[in-house]
DNA sequence: GAGTGGTCTAGACCACTGT
DNA sequence: CAGTGGTCTAGACCACTCC
């Protein structure tokens, strides 16, 4: 009987990434820092480079190292969050209300970015098409209804990269008294969406924000220019009404590696206590 | 001069995952169906199994795939999501003044599954630290203050995985009038965090969550038992009291694949508007 | 041009799954 | 047991980076 006979040592690639990993995580490898090349590596392990490469992948996959091509992998420096926070929904609320100039410092419709809007391209597409079914579930009405849908990219032409990316959609029935709402040509709209439902006596009261993440398929990774490892997050935003109607649901997508998502929950006061 | 001289064939690797992926995404693989064997993957593409391999890990890598060891790997059958609200903030704030058997009902203090509570086993861990930076810059406090720090993880023992996991941190000062407060017997608390600070005088008006994700690293995928593509989720909750202080900041996280993160924003009404 | 990582082949051994 | 995927070796060719 040895002494562990049933301990399988783990594989050789594991243990390398296990290493490198500590190694980072000790502060031995700064970020920004370079890699032994493969071939050192290999040397080191006695081993042939490719448990190395799949180390160095396993290390990617997780977001710890970047680099390659031609150059050494490079210990992942990791970006600034932009937060993006929900409390903007009062503020464009309130701006509602507010002298037409105060209301165009808010900018576009969906989303703000750090970067100036003026750097950025907007595209928006907007059409009526029938609800999916995924869109009816949603909105609560029939498959098939006609509802506006509004589609916003928001492309860095310096960066080369989307920095944005929201679907929208609203009933027509509810907005069709204002046809202004469905020409693109008034994007950005001042005050945003709260505004363009203002105009035809809708008031949103309640925002619901579902929020979860998924690793992006290759194609969304090179859309948005992303690093491997790096998941999406993805946020469904359900506006409702005074009438507790659901007005507006907006799918909005963000890399998570430069995305902090903030919401603020504000709490009703105890009747009892006065400090 | 060729037609078009620079482009480069994608990887042959790519070229197959992309054809499975479009195959899944037809429906032509549904959830559940098993993919043909490497083997004849390799003939049906005339190559070797090792760019067939790097497609199928490509594909695991975006969570589209599953399976494997021995077993024909399968498409991946997305598992249902349990949605966390932040609304039971404001519930579980109703219930502090409200009867002690109603309090009893909420169960545990940060995280709600939808498992019954009886069949998890709860490790928490109570102990006074000094604030470490991270800490002690998000509670607005000096670095080595004394903070409370409460962990709990909640493990299934039948499916032998962790399904929440979050540390809590309290400034000592803030809460030392109630020395039951730092006990772990007392745990779980009836009413939460929300009624444990009540006893020492504060009321939560604002919570602020920040959500972004990663993806996990080796350890922390077999801690959660997570297959591969799947980022986990982190949340970090800041909640203010009446006076303005930084009462508690508790850092969550969740399995992304089986978590939605829903926040409900009310929004405040418009005076001049009754309908 | 030398060196690097990325891709691919061909073939070996192992652990795991099913029957 | 046969078949499968997971790991690893050894060596080839390519595209890229940097000097």
């Amino acid at each position: 009987m040895e002494p562990q006979p049933t301990a399988v040592p783990a594989p050789l690639q594991v243990r390398i990434a296990d290493d490198i990993r500590m190694k980072i995580e000790r502060g031995d490898l700064a970020p920004g820092d370079s890699l032994p090349t493969l071939h050192e590596l290999g040397q080191q392990w006695s081993c042939s480079q490719n448990p190395v490469r799949s180390a160095i992948a396993l290390l990617k996959q997780q977001g710890l190292i970047t680099g390659g091509r031609g150059k050494a992998p490079i210990v992942r420096v990791p970006p600034r969050y932009v937060v993006r926070y929900s409390e903007r929904h009062q503020t464009e609320k309130d701006l509602v209300l507010a002298a037409e100039a105060e209301r165009g410092k808010i900018g576009t419709s969906e989303t703000e970015l750090q970067v100036s809007v003026n750097e950025l391209e907007v595209r928006s597409d907007y059409a009526v098409v029938p609800a999916s079914d995924d869109v009816a579930e949603a909105l609560r009405v029939e498959i098939g209804t006609p509802v506006l849908r509004r589609i916003w990219e928001h492309y860095n032409p310096a960066e080369g990269r989307r920095e944005a990316w929201s679907v929208s959609h609203i009933p027509k029935s509810l907005i069709e008294a204002n046809p202004a709402l469905f020409d693109p040509n008034n994007e950005p709209w001042p005050g945003g969406t709260q505004h363009q439902l203002y105009t035809v006596g809708i008031e949103i009261i309640q925002i619901v924000d579902e929020v979860t993440a998924t690793m992006p398929t290759t194609a969304t990774a090179q859309l948005w220019d992303l690093e491997s490892g790096v998941p999406m997050l993805h946020c469904r935003r359900i506006s409702i009404d005074t009438l507790d109607r659901f007005v507006e649901i907006s799918d909005a997508e963000y890399p998570a590696d430069r995305t902090k998502l903030s919401f603020t929950t504000p709490l009703t006061r105890w009747e009892n206590t006065e400090n």
